[in-house]
DNA sequence: TCTGGGGTCCTAGGACCC
DNA sequence: TCTGGGGTCCTAGGACCC
């Protein structure tokens, strides 16, 4: 029988800031959404007093300042390169590894388990925190689904330890007998209601309720749920990340915007964004959506979308930008203060596969690869929007705000951490340039 | 004053095909 | 009274995840 690991960390986004900054270990940490708008990840400590997960930060301004709370802005250069070092960390273990968000992974050992599995369990917790610093959780089970659920265990009951093994059956039903149906990977609120109104209150309980009953009602999802949490084992691991089938970029504003002009800057830079996303993964598109929205919390209210068909499959950024701009004037109302607008590519193929348009001569050609090729190296060479289209704007005043971010220590070699060692003398960056190369 | 972003999968129903 | 059978594709909407 194989087993499955799902390694989470710990308040991941909290946990990042704290490598870089040991003295807020112990103290209530949060780290907000873009523009700084809502908490989205907070420190135990933080929880402890009571701030909820997604809540909006003028709703907690005065917890946050009677406790003190180190405030954070997002950092995705630094969760990000956090990440990847976290996951290959755990390849170390077995080459059986799904990374499965930025902060999780399930792991998959097959044929004989090995023997002491709560011991390799603590094994990969310490290796984890001695070579990224970050501090994991670890639930071990027969099925992805409670793997997924051992770990909720192994950071609550168990968190002491870290570790929750439920590969032993004995174990297993206890431990669904003492979780709420809606802890269940898979069953969000909507469902976890639904249950409870048929009188399914427990993990345990939908464990065994009819198969035809849970098909009918929970369509074929839940029926997997429900034999993934008998131990039957339906949702395989997915070692090779499948090439996205939609790639969207879309955002609140800074501040409000008027303007078409303004507006057009922002979806082409987000269009861009996307664009680049494309090609990383080596597709192309051939449709797009372009969506403007004012406040959703402000009267009068205007949000609306639009399909462009492009003219043929391309991952060329201006092509892109033609099309989103397009699309914007089709659905651009004056007099609305816009607060947010959104891209999304779809009919998304490799980009070896495209059908050519018997009628047009034109398509995505090898000398658009090449030259958007050229932009990619350039910036992954040089830091994002080393070179960019000037279609996004140059001042982009509707730049999303970020009063509290970290710098991106990992990424960036302007921003590099500044090491002082005992006795005073000050390693700094070109030191550790020097030494790196 | 201030309220996130990016995805996936499934089903039902309509249009259409042979 | 009697009215075929089997299928695909597309979209909208709903549910879920982190």
């Amino acid at each position: 029988m194989a087993v499955f690991a799902l390694v989470d960390c710990n308040n991941f986004y909290v946990s990042c800031e704290r490598v870089f900054a040991p003295a807020l270990a112990g103290r209530p940490v949060v780290v907000l959404s873009n523009n700084d708008g809502r908490v989205v990840a907070r420190s135990q400590e933080a929880k402890d007093l009571g701030i909820d997960m997604g809540v909006p930060v003028f709703k907690c301004r005065h917890l946050l300042a009677r406790h003190q709370v180190q405030v954070y802005s997002s950092n995705y250069a630094l969760y990000g390169d956090m990440s990847r070092r976290v996951m290959e960390s755990l390849k170390a273990f077995t080459p059986e590894v799904e990374v499965y968000s930025i902060d999780e992974s399930f792991l998959r050992f097959a044929g004989a388990p090995p023997r002491d599995l709560a011991g390799l369990a603590q094994d990969i917790r310490r290796r984890v925190r001695s070579w990224t610093g970050i501090p994991v959780s670890i639930g071990l089970a027969a099925t992805k689904t409670l793997a997924k659920l051992a770990n909720k265990v192994a950071k609550t009951i168990s968190r002491a330890e870290g570790v929750c093994n439920l590969v032993d059956q004995r174990r297993r039903e206890e431990v669904l007998d003492r979780v709420e149906v809606g802890e269940v990977w898979g069953i969000g609120p909507r469902y976890s209601a639904f249950l409870h109104r048929h009188g399914i209150r427990t993990a345990r309980q939908l464990s065994r309720a009819p198969d035809a009953w849970v098909c009918r009602h929970l369509t074929v999802v839940g029926q997997r749920i429900v034999w993934e949490l008998r131990g039957i084992s339906c949702i395989p691991l997915e070692q090779v990340p499948a090439p996205k089938k939609a790639i969207a970029r879309s955002r609140a504003f800074g501040r409000p915007v008027r303007a078409l002009d303004e507006l057009g800057e922002v979806v082409a830079t987000y269009a861009a964004a996307a664009a680049r996303t494309l090609r990383q993964q080596g597709s192309v598109a051939a449709c797009l959506q372009v969506s403007v929205e004012t406040s959703r919390f402000k009267e009068p209210y205007y949000g609306r979308a639009v399909t462009v068909r492009l003219p043929f499959s391309t991952a060329s950024t201006p092509e892109l930008i033609c099309g989103a701009r397009r699309g914007l004037e089709r659905i651009f109302r004056k007099g609305y203060a816009y607060e947010r607008a959104g891209v999304l590519l779809t009919e998304i193929a490799p980009h070896d596969t495209v059908q050519l348009d018997l009628f047009s001569s034109e398509f995505y050609d090898e000398r658009k690869r090449k030259l958007m090729a050229v932009v990619d190296e350039i910036n992954t060479r040089r830091g994002r929007d080393a070179i960019r289209f000037a279609a996004g704007g140059l001042e982009r005043q509707w730049r999303m705000r970020q009063a509290h971010r970290s710098p991106r220590f990992t990424t960036r070699w302007d921003e590099l951490p500044v090491v002082r060692v005992a006795g005073g003398a000050a390693w700094d960056q070109a030191v550790i340039s020097a030494v790196l190369h």
